[in-house]
This record gives C-alpha cells, structure tokens and sequence, in this order.
DNA sequence: TTGTAGGCGTTATCAT
DNA sequence: ATGATAACGCCTACAA
C-alpha cells in the first residue's frame, strides 16, 4: 500500500480512503490511486486489515458432528453460504463441534478470527445460542429456537409447506395419508424443523379433514423400506405418503415397490424439504414440497454480513416459503378404494 | 498480552517465547506466564499473529462448484480436514471455483490469507496444479495428477483397489463382470481416479481371465438403473457387477431387482471407493473396496500443515490402499449359467 | 535466561 | 479533500 501511495504521489491514508470509500475523495484523486492499484497489481493484506480494523471478515460455520453427517440439502446450505460470503469479501470459516457445544466458536471469537457465526441444526432449545449471546457472538440461525423473538434467522417455513403438502393431496382426492419422519431421536433433540413440520402436518390434516399417520424411520433405505412396508400393512386405506428429508426417498420408493404399489397409480409420494438433486436423482423424479436449500445458506450469511455491516434495518428474520415441484410421484388418488 | 506479561512481571517478548517455545525460558519463567494465562484467560489475537509471523493458519480447501455437488465420499473428506486442521491450530477456509480455475486462491495468498491449498477433484492434466505452483502456493492433492513427481498428495490407490475387487470376484468363481463407471464426461474431464480405477480394472482383469464389460452411466437413479439392465441384457454372462462411486449404488441395484436377478444369489455387487454411509445405507448392504474417506482429507491436511511447519522429512506422497468390506452383495457365482 | 525496540500493513484519529 | 501518525497485538532480531 505504500507503494500504491507513492506511485500515486498521494499519503496511504488517502489510499486506504479510496479504496474504502470512507471518507469524500476527489475524482482525479481516486482515478489516481486506481491507477497505481491496477498497475502494481495491488491486493491488501487481509490480517492487516483484520488487525486494524474492526472487521476481520471471517465468518464460522458450526456444523454439530456428532449428527449424521450432512446430506445434499445441507450441503449446498454450506456452499451457498461460502459463496454468498465471498461476494461480500467474507470468508467462510468450516467449524465442527458436538451438537451442544460452542466453547471453540467462542475461542474464535476471542482470539479475533470471525466476526460472527451461522449455525446449522439449531434446536427449539438452545445452549448454543445463549451460550453465544452471552459471549457476543454476533449470530444468523440456519433455523429458529423455540422463541426467536430477538435474534437474526433464516428459517424454512413448516406451516405453509405442511399446508401445501396437504392442499394438493386433498385437491387430489387423497382422504387418508402417512406420514414418514426422521427417527425419534431428531424428536428427542428437539430439532426445530422437524417438530414444526410435524405439528403442522397435523394441524393442516385436521383442517383438512384428512387421516394422517405418522411414523418415524432412521435415515437409512432398509429402515425406511421397512417402515413404509409395514406402515401400508397396518393403514391399508392410505393413499399418499409424505416423506421428510433426502433420507427417506430411496426408501419409500423401494417399499412401495416391494409390495407393488405402483407410484403414483395406487399411490402418491411428496417429498418435504428434499433437494432438487435428490428428487431428480430418484425414480420416479419425486414431487416436492421445497424450497431451494441454497437460499437458506445465501440468505444467512447475507443477513450476517448486512448485520455486521450495519446495512441492515434491524433484525433479519425470514421463512422461506416452499413450492410445489410436480413430478412424476403424485397423481389423484385411485377410485375405490 | 501485555496484561499477561505485568501480571507475569516479565516482559511482553518472554510471554511470547514462552508460548511457542521458540528459546528457552527457566521453569519458574514459564510456570508464571502460564498462571497469568490461566488466571486471564488469555488467548493470542491470530489476525496480530498472522500479521506478524510468517504463518496465519489457514487453508484453503478448494472445491470445484461446477461438478455435481459434493457426494457423502467428499463431505466426509472435507470435514475430516477441517478437524485435522483444527488439532493442529489450522483453519479451513471453504473456497469454491469454477473447475479450472485458481485465481481467486492464488489472491488469497497475496492477500496474506493461507498458508496453503488443498486441492479436491483432481484431473491428470491440471492448469490449477502448474498455475499455483508458479504463483507459490504450497499445495496438497486430493488425488493425482498424471505424472505427480513433485508435489504432496494423498490419493487413494486405485491399483491396489482394483486388483483387491477383481482378485475376490474371482475367487468367488466369477468369470464375466461388468463395470459400471461415472459419466463419460469424468473421463473427458479427466478425473485422475475415475481413469485409474478403469486402467487398472481392464489390467486386473486380463491377468485374471475375467472377462469385463465397462459402461458409463450418469449420476442419478435412472440413468444407472437403464444402464445396469441395458447390461446385462447385452451380456447376459455377466455374474458381477462394480460400480463406482456413492452415485451409482441405489441404481445398480435398483436395476437388477427390476429385472428379477437377486443379489447376491444371481448377479453380486461391489461398490468401489463408495462411503460407508451409503453401503450401510443401501439395501442389501454392500460389499465395498473402499477405505475411510476421511483419511484422505486427515491425511491430505495434516501433510499441509507438515510441510508449513517444516516438520516433514520432504514431499509426502500418500497412496491409501482399500480393504475389502463383506456385506450382502457379493456371493459364489451362480453354478450353471 | 531475559528485556528492548522495530516492524508487519492496515485503519482511525487528528490536524491542516 | 488530504496528510501525518498513532494504534492494532504479536514476532523476532539485537542487546544485555
């Protein structure tokens, strides 16, 4: 930088200033150091920056470990957060840590590495989130606490896809459908967007004047063959299946096979928050009840990037709202039946 | 550090030396400053460390954006780098880029931002490999490229892989195996371990007497699924099939079930290189050759972080040899056919 | 074995 | 609108 003042003839305090905007600078002045900056091929040192300033421009992902690790959906929540970072000139810090802990994002913290952290898998109740409230941690969720009432989130909206989910299936003329969830121990952690999704489920079908069974399945495809399998033994008047997460596709679609139901002849199946990959990769493409995951990732870090720039009005809290993806999984119920 | 040093009563420079170990401190020197520590809870600025020393402990792992995203094979090597950095007080920084390209790591260097690069999905011929050497970027591999004499990389040994499947089908008395390999655009691209693992197969099974069939199918169900009874419609000797990849399972057998061969009894299956997630998530199991994913970004992280520190006896060329998993896919070949 | 002081490349505070 | 200069917090000769 102190060549770039030079050869611009200007002070490297004007540099910086032109550089960053700051403070009012003269056109031919600006021109200048421009000038210099493409000529000397000048990029600035980040942990100078990092050191001076207030900002070090990092950002830590805290991704719990001890879960089953990241399916697709997941991974382009952290990959589009990576990205949406980098067009801001932030980078994105990968941080493991057991599901209820955040002692080391802390550390991070303390030791002037990160401005602020996502986290990932957040839970209705929440250690980790007091935790670094507390610490002064500045926070974006990738998914809500019970009561988010203060802090910044980006969450994926249950009700109204549950609602969706549910609409489309009645307009089909679907009277009793089954429910596969995530194991019971997703239910146990408190995982928000599995409760939510769940309890609006629920509600929707009550409204509805719909039949819902619910079942749970581990993420695996013979735990959710089985469950399906026994499911349609146990509920023979179901018509549709509605399945949560990439995990469960492979599996439902291998069932119902197994006991020759036809897809969508006989019955229907809707994947809820399953990734466009995912859903193309099966077969049948399965119908969706989903947003864009990457949007979840891109719109976070965003929010923390706009929150620590100060270019945000307040609080940043959104639900994304899902879309109904019609493939080649979902058709009217079958006629007497 | 400065308070740790007054309330050390010794000066900021002992304090520091005292902490990297760098010269020699007394006992008593040093059981003080480490009390200070203790009793303020210090930890050293890394932005103030970076700046100041030759080292700021990042790394970039660079992952290339427009390849089919990350499969559970490469999110567990990621994140098992991330976890080797960190016991090593190193940082992954996730870095995504258009395949070919490397600018935007090499900037990360002159920013003074890494220490290094990992690279993932390397080809034979790599641009990135030569154009980050020029700009001085300490590099490891994730793979290989054709004729890698001088550089690190930790890649898995497809040989050794191929010659382990092959040797274990014939033992089970099997005489014509097919293969089914990713897209033919890996090939194009030249995916160093997607041409390894099919040079090594055709070797393999020449010198076995097998007769082997090779296809390509894209990444999705369907597409596996129409390639793997395609097959075995052309070839109908086929009593094994391998496949590539996590990508490749559920179609493969998906197919044969759809064609009424049962595996193991009629066709087996083994799954190369593919996680165990995925095997153990498939059903049947599957008999893989394969080796933990995570070994490769461990190993690929820490001989980074080797080569940095100067802790290495020279260049660290890792090539991780595969093991045979026994699940439920494979059996003696079917007598009479 | 320990202390002193200069420098790393920015940003930020005062002046002008 | 611009310049000089002091932090920022650590590392590392150099001196003692």
């Amino acid at each position: 930088m102190n060549d770039v003042a030079r050869l611009a003839g200007v002070s490297v305090s004007t540099v910086s200033y032109a550089l960053s905007g700051v403070r009012p600078i003269s056109e031919a002045t600006r021109d200048r150091v421009r000038w210099a900056v493409e000529q000397l091929d000048y990029q600035p040192n980040l942990m100078a920056r990092g050191l001076a300033g207030q900002r070090t421009g990092f950002l830590a992902l805290l991704l719990p470990t001890d879960e089953s690790p990241a399916d697709p959906f997941m991974i382009e929540i952290i990959v589009a957060a990576a990205e949406a970072a980098r067009e801001r000139d932030y980078h994105l810090l990968l941080w493991t840590e057991p599901a209820g802990e955040s002692a080391g994002v802390k550390d991070l913290m303390r030791r002037g590495l990160i401005d602020g952290a996502l986290l990932l898998s957040v839970r209705l109740r929440e250690d980790r989130v007091s935790a670094l409230r507390k610490a002064n941690v500045p926070l974006t969720l990738i998914g809500r606490t019970q009561d988010p009432v203060d802090g910044q989130f980006v969450d994926s909206d249950a009700e109204q896809a549950a609602e969706l989910a549910i609409a489309h299936l009645c307009e089909l003329g679907h009277r009793s459908v089954a429910y596969i969830g995530p194991p019971r121990s997703a239910y146990e952690d408190g995982i928000g967007i599995v409760i939510r999704i769940h309890d609006s489920l629920v509600t929707s079908a009550e409204q509805h004047g719909l039949r819902l069974t619910s079942a749970c399945a581990e993420r695996n495809v013979a735990a959710s063959t089985r469950t399906v399998t026994d499911l349609m033994a146990a509920e023979p008047d179901v018509t549709a299946v509605l399945a949560l997460d990439d995990s469960a596709i492979a599996g439902v679609l291998n069932g119902l096979r197994s006991i020759h139901c036809s897809v969508p002849a006989d019955v229907s199946v809707i994947g809820l928050l399953v990734s466009p990959q995912v859903a193309e990769m099966a077969w049948p493409k399965v119908t969706t009840v989903s947003h864009d995951p990457r949007d979840l990732g891109r719109l976070a870090a965003l929010a923390m990037i706009d929150a620590l720039d100060g270019a945000s009005a307040g609080t940043i809290q959104v639900l994304l709202p899902s879309e109904l993806a019609r493939r080649s999984t979902t058709a009217p119920a079958p006629v007497g039946r």
